[in-house]
DNA sequence: ATGGCGCGCGCAGCGCGA
């Protein structure tokens, strides 16, 4: 089972990619973020023409996520417990053998925003849920843009970003007590090479440069992370004409033995 | 050098992203 996830800065602009990708990559589930959509252009038609189901969680404008799944998308989930949020972030839902969360984790903007408060507000309420939900699903992935750099080497200049947004040690706690609670960074279960990123700014030929971020990741939970046989950040989307600022990431997963 | 680019909205230029 290959899962995998993009935030695609508007799915209206970059759908002729996701499609040309799911083609190419064949993965059995998708997360998005970003989709900038409301749910009545989310483009189903066009998704399940090549072979794949849609959930999604759309607002105006800004957020929106959606999963695109080979399998039946079910029990769906478009709020963290007890964390009522008109912005539209999260989408939880069971496929086959999976339990999937796949999120939007806010940026924060800046250490003294406000928007630095709602985000760790928030990922205590995702911690929270997950601390709930512990041994319930044997097989969970977590998915999405973090807007988190776990560690310096996820960062192209971590001198300059020292203490910043999506690299100060409030963050990087939270996302340290979600993998304590039993997940891994699938990333980080095989060797890589140095200087691997999945976003990279469109200004100052930031891609060119690869002055990047790792900050889009694949959480599985231990039992998953046991079946997990390989895991890739794929470049190829960022090169195109018009791309996202961000680019696919996905695991893949032997659930058969 | 705190901008740079690209998006939505909507028709100018702003908010936002990371």
């Amino acid at each position: 089972m290959k899962i995998a996830t993009w935030n695609v800065n508007s799915l209206r602009v970059r759908l002729e990619h996701v499609i040309e990708w799911l083609q190419r990559v064949q993965p059995d589930v998708l997360g998005l973020q970003e989709t900038k959509l409301v749910d009545d252009k989310f483009p189903t038609a066009e998704i399940e023409a090549i072979g794949y189901r849609c959930a999604f969680s759309g607002q105006p404008t800004y957020n929106g996520v959606a999963v695109l799944s080979r399998l039946p998308i079910e029990n769906i989930t478009t709020e963290l417990d007890g964390f009522e949020d008109p912005q539209r972030r999260v989408l939880g839902a069971q496929i086959g053998p999976l339990r999937l969360l796949n999120l939007y984790v806010p940026n924060g903007q800046s250490v003294d925003s406000d928007k630095y408060l709602y985000k760790l507000d928030w990922l205590a309420a995702l911690r929270a849920q997950l601390d709930s939900e512990r041994d319930k699903h044997e097989y969970t992935a977590i998915v999405g843009d973090f807007n988190i750099a776990p560690e310096d080497g996820d960062v192209h200049d971590p001198a300059n970003w020292e203490g910043k947004v999506l690299c100060s040690p409030k963050e990087r706690a939270a996302l340290g007590e979600i993998l304590a609670l039993g997940f891994k960074d699938t990333y980080r279960l095989f060797d890589q090479p140095e200087k691997s990123f999945t976003w990279w700014d469109y200004r100052a030929a930031a891609f060119r440069r690869n002055m990047g971020m790792r900050i889009d990741l694949v959480l599985a939970s231990n039992a998953l992370s046991r079946r997990c046989i390989g895991a890739s950040i794929d470049t190829a989307p960022r090169k195109l004409e018009r791309p996202s600022d961000h680019t696919p990431v996905f695991a893949e997963f032997d659930l058969e033995t």
